[in-house]
DNA sequence: TTGCACTCGGTACTCAGGTACAGGTTTACC
DNA sequence: GGTAAACCTGTACCTGAGTACCGAGTGCAA
């Protein structure tokens, strides 16, 4: 009933030994049982759950958020508020996902602008009106939410 | 000749006042006159500099690219080397932007099924083969350039 | 039982782009 | 000339997601 050492899970998961110590830290990961001299033994399913921790974070959720929403999923099986789902967070994410794209369309469209109009100097650019960069409007673009 | 104080440069361009002091660490902002006193003393064109950095930034350049941009810019007025230009580095900034465009795409439709699909719990879902959350292939996306 | 690889906990560091604080000058206005 | 606001330098801190290093202890095989 040994299970797992801690560098083959990493390794199972693709993700390096400290960042396992890291997610038991930051309450993603449950701490597992200890061989007799405190060496961690993960269960098989450990590997899973780093799995879905990967995908989640790919989906542009924060650490946070999976924490929350692996919590909610495990011990609060129905629902808790309006809010509380993976469905109605992805809901929300996906907006935030939208709006960024929308926004780099914004920004590759200046950028287009920009080499077609043959820029290339920012500061000489700046003081003549022929530069197609909007530079007081593009300011600042959609709320930042950083899905990577 | 005196010039601008820093809070009112700060405060043109919409900026913190550290922020100018970073700047100018960083290489980005010319280092200005001192009055007698020793407080900064900033020309007009500061305030053109900043909004300049600030449009970059938001075409997805660093704080180390816009240096080198203005950089360029202001002392090699031609052209130094096949990458130098703003104009060469618009480019590749906006097939940077592109990729993480497609990216955003990828990881929205991937939202989307699992909000059609009515997923509530990650860890479950991850057992069921039914689940539309690609979690072994969505692992990687486009290598990172992060421009915001 | 010796040796080596592995793991432990704790702390500190990385990156980017700032922001904040402390304690001491300077400037501006009355 | 007094005083309050603005400014100075230097250093430390922030977010987010890890990564690295250290000295000491453990696991396992020959």
């Amino acid at each position: 009933m040994s299970g797992l050492r801690s560098s083959a899970v990493a390794a199972a998961a693709g993700v390096n030994l400290q960042t396992l110590r890291y997610y038991e830290r930051r309450g993603l990961l449950a701490e597992p049982d200890r061989s007799l001299g405190g060496h961690r033994m993960y269960p098989a399913e450990a590997v899973t759950v780093l799995r879905v921790i990967k995908a989640a974070q790919r989906l542009g959720f924060t650490l946070d958020e999976i924490a929350d929403l692996l919590e909610t999923g495990r011990h609060r099986h129905g629902r808790g508020g309006a809010d509380a789902g993976l469905r109605s967070r992805a809901q929300a994410k996906l907006a935030e996902v939208e709006a960024k794209i929308s926004d780099l369309q914004i920004i590759a469209g200046t950028l287009r602008a920009a080499v077609d109009a043959g820029c290339d100097d920012l500061v000489t650019c700046a003081a003549q009106p022929c530069c197609p960069i909007p530079f007081a409007t593009i300011a600042v673009g959609a709320p930042d939410a950083d899905p990577r």
